[in-house]
DNA sequence: GAGTGGTCTAGACCACCGA
DNA sequence: CGGTGGTCTAGACCACTCT
């Protein structure tokens, strides 16, 4: 934390994660930044390569270094995004809105943790049903932070989901994922077309950004048209697939 | 890969995940080995400084550069250690070894891709239940490719988890998850208590250590008593939990 | 052609830590 | 105290790419 380079590499970060420096902003030259910073020119660039190898940054001769659109088609979005899941077999890809409404939320979302207990204001409630060639392919149920995402009610989702819209709106968002096994109740095998009973993965997302929560997702799959594939290397680096 | 700096980096990372030079393996200098690749000290110290930040190496003032020991402790292994979970809950782990024997490779798991079609030596297979505080918490089904681990078939597994075992003797191994949800069968049932047909978590890991698999296992919990948690970050950064 | 990033060097000073 | 890694500088040359 005390050396120059590391200084400014958090400093820079933390620009951009709080979004002051919009993605497509283009930097001082790294000369000029190495000047007004007061520090060399390989001092500047170490901070530089060091936010390009985290992917922060892209930097291209002659014309700049420019903050980066944050990565919609990394690994973790494929996970989120079940159109291109389902476009990746082949199939065709459908959704349709099943339900909306705004409403408070409800004490067991408020219990689970995953919103703060003094979370007054409504929320919007969505729910939806993705499919894949004429078959139910995954139920997702969502409800976004009104505060976090203005705008977000006079959005139509019945032509957009939910999560593309999103992931344009809100950049440099962090998530915690949830995944576990669940009995089809009812609603899930009425809605997915299943026996009542049937192993489901059940993946929750929970986005942040600025510290804040945006929005909490549930998307319930039928265990046979789904499962997660992650890669792992000793150093931790990790790729996600979704089979 | 052209730049000096690059393909040194390369070429160390490469000596290290090939375990030519093995954990804890102490490097010349930074002086040294600058002057003996006839780089400056400056792109040795970038290099050094990179497979730091990587994890491969652990630099210390007065006493040099090591190897690093393959993060045992990383949350990937923590998703492995069925005894670091049970005992983060506060509970009583125990194991017990319910089968052991050697046998061909099963077509079906070759046809799953998991196995190479020509693999025709046998392997080790094995099956255990972990249980924590008196309940069984997983079923765990290995096997093990007796040829990439010499000395696996003099090991007694009673006393010692293979995955203990494994985690000492392959360092620097690679894995990939597959997770899904599964409704428990009759072997499922009985072994961790449950009605036929709950929903189950199971989390198959295919290990490989320098281009050779290792070991698969299938690791199966009852849905009530784990869930896998991971974190993400815009930059591709995560950290797995299991709970 | 001109300007930017990419890279490398030689040298320097300092902090830390083990002996 | 001495040696090592950690850091920073000033200067240099090159490659790339846009105009």
């Amino acid at each position: 934390m005390s050396s120059l380079h590391e200084t400014l590499t958090t400093k820079f970060r933390d620009l951009i994660l709080s979004n002051q420096w919009e993605p497509g902003y283009r930097l001082l030259f790294e000369t000029e930044l190495a000047e007004k910073h007061g520090v060399s020119r390989m001092t500047m660039n170490k901070v530089l390569s060091q936010l390009t190898r985290e992917g922060y940054l892209i930097r291209r001769r002659k014309l700049g270094t420019f903050v980066a659109q944050p990565r919609t088609q990394s690994p973790v979005m494929e996970i989120a995004s079940v159109k291109t899941q389902v476009e990746a077999l082949g199939l065709n890809y459908d959704y349709h809105l099943i339900d909306r409404e705004i409403r408070a939320a409800t004490s067991n979302e408020k219990l689970r943790g995953e919103i703060p207990m003094d979370h007054t204001a409504n929320v919007l409630a969505l729910q939806m049903l993705h499919s894949a060639g004429d078959s139910p392919f995954c139920l997702e149920r969502r409800i976004i932070n009104i505060d976090t995402v203005p705008g977000v009610l006079d959005v139509d989702f019945s032509e957009q989901t939910p999560s593309e819209w999103l992931r344009q709106e809100i950049p440099w968002k962090a998530a915690k994922h949830t995944i576990r096994a669940v009995n089809a109740d009812t609603v899930l095998a009425r809605g997915l077309g299943l026996a009542l009973g049937e192993a489901c993965l059940e993946v929750i997302r929970r986005t942040e950004s600025a510290g804040q929560w945006v929005t909490i997702v549930s998307q319930t799959y039928p265990s046979d048209r789904h499962q997660l594939v992650t890669h792992f290397t000793p150093t931790g680096e990790r790729n996600h697939d979704s089979m």
